[in-house]
DNA sequence: TGTCAATTGTCAGCGGCTGTCACTAGCCTC
DNA sequence: GAGGCTAGTGACAGCCGCTGACAATTGACA
């Protein structure tokens, strides 16, 4: 059992992400202050810099709790499945239960619609892109140790870390925007680009 | 020839841009304020924003160079060459030909350490990472007019050229990494890396 | 040389973010 | 259950990136 202090400050932490992810996503990212968001809860605006470390962390924190679900699901993957095969199936898995990742906090609509807007605000694009490689190089380390390989020595497992998560990229995009922002799409897209890596890199595409 | 005003202005845009290349490969990109740039070349603060869009665009401005560089040479591959092909040929002669697009302002040497500041510093490289995702879709869309398909249709050119270019990254990250920051260094990095596509989508690395 | 337009400096201000310090409220002990 | 202790908060001041507005300066061109 938690103590009073501890839930207060779950509570204060979630309403203020709440709150900024309603603003986010209903007036854009940058036309909220974060004297805004800290009014709606009705705290100062230093106590929101108390439990986020930017304006960016708040608008980035629905994501990064997928990707830690994923990275652990890779990780899950059982060791004979190839590489590339593990990650496809780590991606679709958390894809499926993305659901009860994000809904203790916000519903799964708002997920969504708070993707868009990372995809639409260049800074928080930035952002999340930087984060992204960050989880590539652990990803890597990840696929390694299964491999048994050195990271450092053998480029193989960076290369087809980037390469799985570069195609990753390309497919929110089209996701976000095309015009259907249901789940079943974004899993639709995600294998249809992953099955387009082999052809993509054959010779002359005239031909195919 | 240039008027005197023209003159002026450029020579007020490379000190700014020289200015700020030093002292952020001095003293780090933080670190250095606006103010300090301007102040060293003796205008006001107002005067740089006026030059550039903001402290990001002048740190990442000789990339910006080299970028352009890139795209104009990937255009100018023989139509005959299979994608991935001319995309490689294409940053090769980029790494040949850096000299020259960059040292009407700049040494390569500065250049080459303000590469690896924007690797080290977050913001730096969310930002460069961002701009490279918009080179991206510019340089898919060459692909895609090479080989007479229509970018929205077939996945392909998009799919290659993420791949492509998160190949690239990881050569940077690398290159940046090791101790070797020649040229040379990179572009033998750039072949190893690229050559490692393939075998990294390979089933079962262990066997390989 | 005088007029016009482009460039610049100055000033005021906003928003993100941080350090500091005093104050409050939950916790724990006696 | 009264006390001290400490985590969490609010209030304030301040830095830095960036922008708008307006006045002053400087080159262009007749």
């Amino acid at each position: 059992m938690e103590t009073l202090r501890e839930r207060k400050k779950q509570r204060t932490r979630e309403a203020l992400l709440r709150s900024a992810l309603e603003l986010f996503t209903t007036q854009g990212y940058e036309q909220t202050t974060v004297d805004e968001i800290a009014e709606a809860v009705d705290v100062s605006q230093r106590t929101f810099f108390r439990y986020f470390a930017g304006k960016e962390e708040a608008a980035l924190a629905l994501t990064e709790m997928t990707v830690a679900r994923f990275v652990e699901a890779v990780r899950a993957r059982p060791p004979h499945e190839a590489p590339m095969e593990a990650l496809r199936q780590a991606v679709l898995e958390g894809w499926y239960s993305i659901n009860e990742v994000v809904e203790s906090v916000a519903p799964i609509e708002l997920y969504l619609r708070m993707c868009r807007v990372i995809e639409s605000t260049p800074v928080l694009l930035a952002a999340h892109l930087r984060r992204s490689v960050e989880i590539e190089e652990t990803i890597a380390q990840v696929l390694a140790e299964r491999e048994g390989l050195d990271v450092d020595a053998d480029p193989r497992p960076r290369v087809a870390v980037a390469v799985f998560s570069s195609v990753m990229r390309v497919t929110e995009r089209q996701w976000s925007l095309g015009e259907d922002f249901s789940l079943e799409a974004i899993r639709a897209l995600t294998s249809r680009y992953l099955d387009q890596v082999g052809p993509a890199l054959l010779g002359n595409w005239r031909t195919a």
